[in-house]
DNA sequence: AACCTTCCGCAACTTTGTTGCATCCAGGGC
DNA sequence: GCCCTGGATGCAACAAAGTTGCGGAAGGTT
């Protein structure tokens, strides 16, 4: 299965490209790979520390990961740590931007949490929520 | 009224910083009037535009701002605009900083919601949540 | 007044974000 | 399969915000 899923994956991010009118180019595909990989929202810092080298220059991802939110294939949010994040969407939830993040302040670690462990009320769902955000110590920190 | 009040004022800045251990600078002193004058959270590059000079330094305004914000007696918030922000706690309201806050993405403005607004469960209380942000667009904006 | 610790000014540096330009190559047309 | 063109890339340089080592100045105590 995991030879088949993986040979299908690639394809799935070259397709969703081709559908934007995007060049499929070997950076993108790997910009693309590495963050369905981390399925977790990551800094342009921190896809510049796994990715860059002689075959790809960080400028190269910072402008990927713009126009890739751009078109859609990304989403780009600000969890409180002083660095923009990029994320792909969950296919299989397309209300993947609302789902809420906790950030550990000590170590930087970002959590994607459960839609359900948060309940919005009263003021709260006046207005139109998009983005649900935590921030403290993590587990881990706190033990220490 | 105005002339006794700004020396109470003074006074309790002064009484402040004594009662943490601080030595009462100048520098500190005009960092502070600055902030409670301004009653807004101000960011570093702000206050440098507003305050540096030749009797006062970025460098001191900035190691100033953390160690006041580690002392208690300022609070550090990012309101999603990538720069940090310093604020004086509200002496009527200790809590400020664990209440829930909203940021419109569109014209910026924050609001305050009332602690109850929000609900934590299960993962979410598993670490230590310090701070709640959420961001979206005001009931303003949607209606235009 | 002397002394000791903290604080300050200065300068340099790191990190993150951004852009102009020359070159390269993906994808469409032949 | 080859050529052509515009979008994509690498490089270099810069801007903005944050950070730190060090020598000298100054707050507060004796």
């Amino acid at each position: 299965m995991s030879r088949q899923a993986r040979l299908l994956y690639d394809d799935d991010l070259r397709q969703l490209l081709v559908d934007k009118g995007l060049r499929v180019t070997g950076q993108r595909m790997a910009i693309l790979r590495e963050l369905a990989k981390l399925r977790i929202p990551a800094s342009h810092p921190e896809l510049t520390e796994r990715l860059a080298g002689p075959r790809l220059h960080r400028a190269t991802i910072y402008r990927n990961l713009l126009s890739l939110t751009e078109a859609g294939l990304l989403v780009r949010t600000q969890l409180g740590d002083q660095v923009w994040r990029f994320e792909m969407p969950h296919t299989e939830s397309t209300e993947h931007n609302t789902h809420p993040h906790f950030v550990c302040n000590d170590c930087g670690e970002v959590v994607c949490l459960p839609k359900s462990a948060v309940t919005l009320r009263m003021a709260a769902v006046r207005n139109q929520v998009a983005e649900i955000q935590l921030r403290g110590r993590c587990a881990a920190c706190a033990r220490e």
